[in-house]
DNA sequence: AATCATAAAATTGTATACAATATTTTCGGT
DNA sequence: ACCGAAAATATTGTATACAATTTTATGATT
């Protein structure tokens, strides 16, 4: 039997925990302490904290001096810039793919595409969500260009964050039927086919999302709370 | 007299260390030695190796495994994919940011440029490459994209690195007046121009780089160093 | 002299100890 | 009961100590 492995490294644990936001088991401002995750990992604070500064640096946690790690809570702001820049790198880049997609390509991004259905029958959106993430990282590696992949990836894991702070209540994420036409026109080859249906994906993705100004916080708990009900 | 900073974070010291890159004060390939460093800064070893953790996030440094930290030697297609993922991003984005030019910006950028070109004329072309940089970097932040910014960012950072491996010999780099033209372009608001000024500054760019494959690498000496003269 | 095995030194990887800073609790006063 | 100050606790920040690994030096053998 193969060896049982003993140690753990800092990107592992960082990917553990990327994970866990990416399917929502964390959510957006939860504290993420050192010690807590060194017990859980068996690690010294050593290796935790270089994970958590990896994540810091992708900006799925938000270290704040001397108060720690926080799950990521980006702003409506940010949110806007996200999806932006995913609609300019990521409808090129799937076209990209399209050139490049073969046989086996295709029976890997099926395979998604079932577990993620799978998923879904089973009410776990936190996996759907992650696979869904996977299955976009996945058409972005085809494009073969490790440079853009990492962007999209990093945008991807930072989207999943906004879903989880503004989705529309009841709006229906990932229909099942837009990753099935993606996968249909990458396996014809069809690049201006693929351009257009991830760039229709996104948009009706941010269409699942609120992302409205919020009614402006109020500077002073009186002007709400003001008049005594008179 | 305001008082004397006393501490020195990570993050200053990943700056420091990117800026000599950025520079050609180091070269690709050379050793960051953690001791060394600590040395440098006057900081224990831990602040050193977050700053370099963070270094390697960017692609700068490459850490290898029990070996240590070395600036970082991307590959003809690293290189390739870093200059196509430039002209993907910065012609937009440079176009963006002319929606949204003041007298104050256009300040500051004429600042870079005359700055830029006392450097060259001392001839500190390590200098006047940072400020090239620096340069590119102001506009994309006017875009007031700080998610594209960023990744405009690395690139820019990692293009020093890609200069200093594969310039061609003699080329010159960042004529003087093609940042003139840009700031020009940009004070009148001429989007489409801007992002014309920027697509064909990157051309140019890459015009300067031999970015030819190598002669294949012989997989023996023998091959090479054979015939004895016959 | 060249080569290999081995030993010594240097360097990185991880854990722990201590310092600095937040957070919580306690407790006296109103 | 409700503050507010101060102590107690908990948490993060940095340095140091030790372990693991690599690199360099040494020396025996051919």
């Amino acid at each position: 039997m193969p060896a049982l492995k003993t140690t753990i490294t800092a990107r592992e644990i960082g990917k553990a925990i990327a994970k866990a936001i990416h399917e929502h088991k964390v959510l957006p401002g939860t504290k993420l302490g050192e010690d807590e995750l060194s017990e859980i990992y068996g690690v010294s604070r050593t290796l935790v904290r270089s994970a958590l500064q990896g994540l810091s640096h992708e900006q799925l946690v938000d270290i704040q001096p001397n108060r720690g790690a926080f799950v990521s809570k980006p702003s409506l702001r940010e949110a806007r810039e996200i999806f932006e820049a995913r609609a300019l790198l990521e409808p090129r880049t799937a076209r990209s793919a399209a050139l490049r997609m073969t046989k086996e390509a295709a029976r890997r991004l099926q395979t998604h595409i079932d577990d993620e259905h799978e998923a879904l029958a089973q009410n776990d959106i936190g996996k759907a969500l992650w696979l869904s993430g996977v299955f976009h990282i996945e058409i972005s590696k085809l494009a073969d260009q490790a440079t853009i992949g990492r962007f999209i990836e990093s945008l991807i894991a930072r989207s999943s964050l906004i879903i989880a702070l503004y989705r529309k209540r009841d709006s229906a994420l990932c229909e099942k039927h837009a990753h099935h036409a993606l996968l249909e026109a990458l396996s014809q080859k069809d690049g201006a086919r693929v351009e257009e249906l991830m760039h229709s994906y996104l948009v009706d993705l941010v269409s699942a999302l609120d992302l409205r100004e919020k009614v402006s916080n109020p500077t002073k708990l009186k002007d709400v709370l003001g008049g005594l009900g008179a």
